[in-house]
DNA sequence: CTATGTGAATGGGTTCACAGCT
DNA sequence: AGCTGTGAACCCATTCACATAG
């Protein structure tokens, strides 16, 4: 289905983290080669990745920074306004909210969620966290684009088909669990006798269109351990060539 | 040089949580279709992904849960100790320190380092957060095999090449840049503020063998917003096969 | 002579079909 | 029969060489 490789706009948003990095030291001109050395891949690699989506440089010159900004905010879909409600809203949760960068580019936040006594009705970032049983009324009145799931592992399914029901088009999930369409994990310690409880059809639970990434801290240490273990596995972050 | 593509292990991640999760609903049988559906990914992903490290399953019968839960700790190196230490103790490195899971599989944080005078000195879970300045003999002196890094984007690659010269083996870096080997950005108009800790021959200043995860959370929301402006690029999470 | 843009080749990862145990 | 394990086919992403434009 993929006719532009997933990885490339990975490398993508990296390039774009360049671009405006030079930006602010005022250089105004770069090159698939710079960029490349920059970014820890080959120039081949971002001459293609960019080809993927227009004709940006200038044949014998390079690239005009402001320019392959622009062009790459476009085609990420950074230059208009998302709206974000932040679902879970403990330690992870706040510390999400807080962190710079996200209001660059106009995502904001709208609306924090969370089921705690304890935490919902307290301030948090200038917003005033809600019970979760409001997150659908609120999604509608406020056209919610993404919801930031930062619950509990036990808690993210549930949370992720809130979000879908109340109908974000996206979620980024920080919990360490896969989520989906899967049915609601009817599988409790009942012997091995197979109980098929299909039951319960949701109302309009509509996973289609959704999409999901997933930021796994747990899962990026894991996998840290693995390749200290086995560091030949790694095409490591050495470059060397930017050909 | 990769002949265990790296995406096998994410989701070698994935079928141990899920093996924890069914051990503790006392199922101790699974399948490769099973472990596929709850993976979001197809029985044969999960037969071969297996099949790199071993021989797990008994044929006609499926997986003993304990069995491959077992293995599979072994094979992603969970079933030692490993030391970390964080260095940036902002909220975000804060709310690393105290997100639970990682204590399970021995990953025990021995050290916090920050360079905020604001910090150093305070309580942190249990640590009293230290200069960086004594990132170097704490990592000799405690045997710390990774770095944790949580510090603004501007200081990540001073930061990371601290943690190199001290000779951890892994970083897993939470800022929003690409850290590596590259020359420490020297590209404006700056004397050489004469960081004469030219120690750099003696342990290892070098990148070489070290490695690098990536836990980047505002990436990923750029590539949300990316997917959700253009469901058709991305293999949406509905499987509907699992064959 | 420079550096981009792109069809073609290469290579790696996923999918498949079936061989092999139970 | 049922389900794992695996060589081979397939497909997609990266790499390459070179045509193209400045």
């Amino acid at each position: 289905m993929a006719e532009i490789p997933t990885a490339a706009i990975s490398r993508l948003v990296t390039y774009l983290r360049i671009l405006e990095q030079l930006e602010t030291q005022d250089v105004s001109r770069t090159s698939s080669t710079d960029l490349a050395e920059r970014a820890g891949v080959t120039a081949f690699q971002v001459r293609k990745d960019l080809a993927y989506f227009g004709r940006f440089g200038t044949r014998g010159m390079g690239y005009t920074v402001p320019i392959l900004k622009r062009e790459l905010v476009r085609v990420l879909g950074l230059n208009q306004t998302w709206n974000v409600v932040i679902v879970g809203v403990g330690r992870l949760g706040q510390a999400i909210a807080n962190y710079p960068g996200a209001s660059d580019y106009q995502f904001q936040y709208v609306g924090l969620f969370d089921v705690s006594p304890e935490l919902v009705g307290r301030r948090v970032r200038d917003l005033t966290v809600q019970h979760i049983s409001d997150l659908r009324d609120f999604v509608r009145d406020h056209r919610v684009d993404m919801g930031f799931l930062a619950v509990p592992p036990d808690r993210a399914q549930d949370a992720a088909q809130a979000l879908v029901n109340a109908g974000v088009r996206g979620i980024l999930n920080f919990a360490p669990v896969v989520i989906g369409p899967r049915p609601p994990e009817g599988r409790t310690a009942e012997g091995h006798s197979h109980n098929a409880a299909h039951a319960l059809q949701e109302s309009g639970d509509d996973w289609r269109g959704v999409i999901v990434e997933n930021v796994d801290f747990l899962a990026g240490m894991k996998r840290l351990a693995f390749y200290i273990l086995n560091p030949h596995l790694k095409d490591s972050p050495v470059p060397e060539d930017t050909a």
